[in-house]
DNA sequence: TATTAGCACTCATCGAAAAGGAGTGCTAAT
DNA sequence: ATTAGCACTCCTTTTCGATGAGTGCTAATA
């Protein structure tokens, strides 16, 4: 990449900060204005020919101003931003109320997301693949259905009815079932069940372990069924608020997006392999792996609730969103996430 | 109400009829083409006068044709509509598939239903408070945390982790506990649950009364938590395909609505107590409950699960919407609910 | 008396043309 | 190297007339 002299990037930092502001293309004589340059709408005008040439930004039509390109915002978030050196109390909203339904808080995050930055929002449940097996229990339910409870780390609960014969299963045994599954499976993670523990199990379920392969399929299933789908979002009629995703084309196909959810799950799925350092990541226009996103820009951070247990959050809007904010937002969540399972909350 | 003669009222129904296929406003002309009546376009304008005058229909500006006010609407879908004799094979396309878990049913019946009309489409989750209980279970999970499962008739399951101090409480127990719970409360329905049911159990528990509270708390809180947020919806982009609906203002309020889902709610709430012989409703614009839907009808109908656990369907469309189809689809998805959760699922 | 042909009138919609204005690029002067 | 000046571009808004669908009314007709 070209190396841009101190004014050219000063001007450049000027016009995508102008521009976030406003939404509208920046012209010549602004910029000469607003900098401390002291130089003149000529040769800021002059200086911004190069900076297209270079790729950075993008004149609309002729005689406009210039907007920041997909190029220009990439070097404005790698190189520009200001870290905010935000007061903790800024996030004072984020007062996320200690419910133990996994289910709630995430719906709470997304919501408070959505309001404190006035984008789209989603947040993806954790992983459960990794996530360590607390406790498990059958019971009968009726004649013929038992009824697997499954309880992982950070009390998330699946349940999963079981249809069965069951002659010849009594109230014992099931005790003793429930004694086996417990001390066998108890502190794995979820994938840590192999054939080995399968096949050690049946051997010492005896005549039940026809039982027992159905529970360790319900288990299975329940765990994995729905976690394609297991997204919440919130604030996505936040995008009617910026002019240039709310034409109706546009906003139709994302709100589609965020009601179907199916390519937010991808969108999700993408960062989570793609980790890096910070994990935090922001996807600008086409960089977004969602043909639908091409006109937004996309943020993302994983978070994690005890060991591997990882999901994601993720912000969109608008190309021209402030990113210092909404990168500061997803900081302070993810901190807050990754701590609010772990501790036994008792101290209220 | 005015009588109508006959020919006004084939005038009226041919008027409703065409506005509904194309959306514009119909003019005398082709009215005359349309009907059988053999008219001249100059009778029909002096009819239309008429019918405009009596309220039925609306000139959206001086030079236009009419469209159907709300009460031209009203009179249609109470006396004009034909019930289509609809052959049960057109809705093949309800083949709604087993599965045990309530969620995923209404999330597919949601679907579907949105798929089928191209409307809007809501679905509430039953009213637990009239279910009745089949199967309590407390399970000790950690040092100091009780798991609550609760299993409803329909298989509806529901969970409440508990917190509480578990010295003294053994596994003896809590086996003890359960058997007092399942033998007082099984069979009853939750609301009737009552202040000396409760006595008596907290005399049979003696000590362990404390427990017994917190857990009837649970079951209380479990299912009454999200009552009012369990509710489904699909298709809310239809709305984007009819242009009177489309422009952003209205779009946006609408689609906020079904984000939010609290008006929703009071929608439903409004279907449920206010119940009808076919138990389907129609809501013609400002009849709507809900400021919202001002400019749209709403189709609802009530189902049932078992005994007194009713939910309710709702199609939200523009007003010119085809409230045949949209009815019938109701009553057929009606009758498949109302069958769907009582017969055991056995024959697969 | 009911129906119809004829006609003037209304008004939304569309397109072309004109006005306005923001902003550029280039040239020549500093 | 910077800047003042100016012609030029092109988007946006407004204006204006043409078009056409549809009405309401009147007078003629069956």
């Amino acid at each position: 990449m070209e190396h841009l002299d101190e004014r050219k990037t000063k001007i450049l930092k000027a016009i995508i900060q102008t521009y976030l502001e406003t939404g509208e293309p920046v012209g010549s004589r602004t910029i000469s204005k607003y900098t401390d340059l002291n130089l003149s709408s000529a040769t800021i005008r002059n200086e911004m020919s190069d900076l297209e040439e270079l790729g950075y930004i993008v004149q609309p039509h002729t005689s406009a101003g210039r907007i920041p390109s997909d190029k220009g915002y990439r070097f404005y978030v790698d190189n520009l931003m200001e870290e905010k050196d935000r007061e903790v109390s800024e996030m004072k909203d984020f007062v996320i109320e200690r419910t133990e339904k996994m289910e709630q808080v995430l719906k709470q995050v997304v919501k408070m997301l959505a309001t404190n930055t006035n984008y789209a929002t989603m947040i993806t449940a954790p992983q459960y693949q990794q996530g360590k097996l607390k406790f498990i229990q059958l019971s009968q339910v009726d004649e013929e259905q038992l009824l697997a409870v499954i309880v992982l780390e950070g009390n998330i609960v699946k349940n999963k009815i079981i249809r069965t014969d069951l002659n010849g299963l009594d109230n014992e045994h099931i005790l003793k079932l429930n004694l086996l599954l417990n001390t066998s499976l108890n502190g794995l993670a979820l994938n840590q069940i192999n054939l080995a523990t399968i096949a050690k199990l049946k051997e010492q379920a005896g005549i039940h372990s026809e039982i027992v392969s159905k529970v360790l399929d319900a288990i299975a299933e329940s765990v994995s069924e729905d976690e394609d789908l297991e997204i919440y979002t919130s604030g996505a009629t936040n995008i009617f608020k910026y002019p240039e995703l709310a034409d109706s084309g546009r906003a139709q196909q994302l709100i589609s997006a965020f009601e179907e959810k199916q390519q937010l799950v991808s969108l999700m799925n993408d960062t989570l392999s793609d980790e890096e350092n910070t994990g935090i990541q922001v996807y600008i226009g086409s960089e977004s792996p969602v043909q639908t996103m091409k006109d937004c820009s996309v943020v993302t951070a994983t978070y994690e609730l005890g060991e591997g247990m990882k999901g994601t959050i993720g912000i969109i809007g608008p190309k021209r969103m402030d990113y210092e904010n909404v990168m500061d937002n997803l900081k302070t969540l993810k901190n807050q996430l990754d701590g609010i399972f772990k501790k036994p909350p008792e101290q209220k």
